[in-house]
DNA sequence: GACCGGATCCGT
DNA sequence: CGGATCCGGTCT
């Protein structure tokens, strides 16, 4: 039985949760078989953000945005490659936290180093769109790490924008070898 | 209906 | 640094 993180932990301001996110591990199911991997790198895209989505409104594709916090957010990218996302923010304020790096257990450490990387791993596509990840039956899960990794963070610009590139809203655990970029 | 650039990745 | 490869957003 696994207690995933609760609404109220995604519905506050997208640059507090994207931190608190590092470490936390997540769960996807399906069928019987399930995958885990611990979320080591993140970036943050807020409302007011020209890099985000939905910095110019509602469209179908980041319609998701604009909902309660704890949604999975995904899209397609590059022709090729899909992105995951959490909602954050409360109802009708856009924001979601890119999750860019996972470390996966027993497996190599470059695996899911990236955030195509990690969707291909995982088998994420567009049918994981707005799945409610704060649902302990979904089939997407974010939970507690009880082990408490004695970690440092380290907070930098984002990776791969034109737009607002300035922002520091780039997380990751320092010295970890599943983070994208050295 | 057409155009164009993109929250990437890999090999050179 | 360029190519793969396709979709969503925008304009016509």
């Amino acid at each position: 039985m696994t207690k995933p993180l609760k609404r109220s932990f995604f519905e506050r301001t997208t640059i507090e949760v994207a931190p608190e996110l590092l470490n936390k591990i997540i769960i996807i199911r399906s069928g019987k078989k399930e995958k885990k991997g611990v979320i080591v790198e993140v970036e943050a895209y807020t409302k007011d953000d020209a890099a985000c989505h939905a910095s110019r409104g509602k469209t179908p594709r980041n319609e998701v945005m604009f909902g309660p916090g704890g949604y999975s957010y995904v899209y397609f990218i590059y022709g090729m490659y899909h992105c995951l996302n959490f909602v954050t923010e409360k109802k009708d304020i856009p924001g979601a936290i890119l999750i860019r790096a996972l470390e996966i257990p027993d497996e190599d450490e470059r695996v899911a180093s990236g955030p195509g990387k990690l969707c291909k791993y995982l088998n994420i596509t567009k049918a994981h769109n707005k799945i409610d990840c704060c649902n302990e039956d979904s089939s997407l899960l974010v939970t507690n790490n009880n082990q408490k990794e004695h970690t440092q963070i380290v907070q930098t610009k984002r990776i791969g924008i034109s737009k607002a590139a300035h922002y520091p809203w780039r997380w990751y655990i320092k010295d970890n070898l599943s983070v994208s970029k050295k």
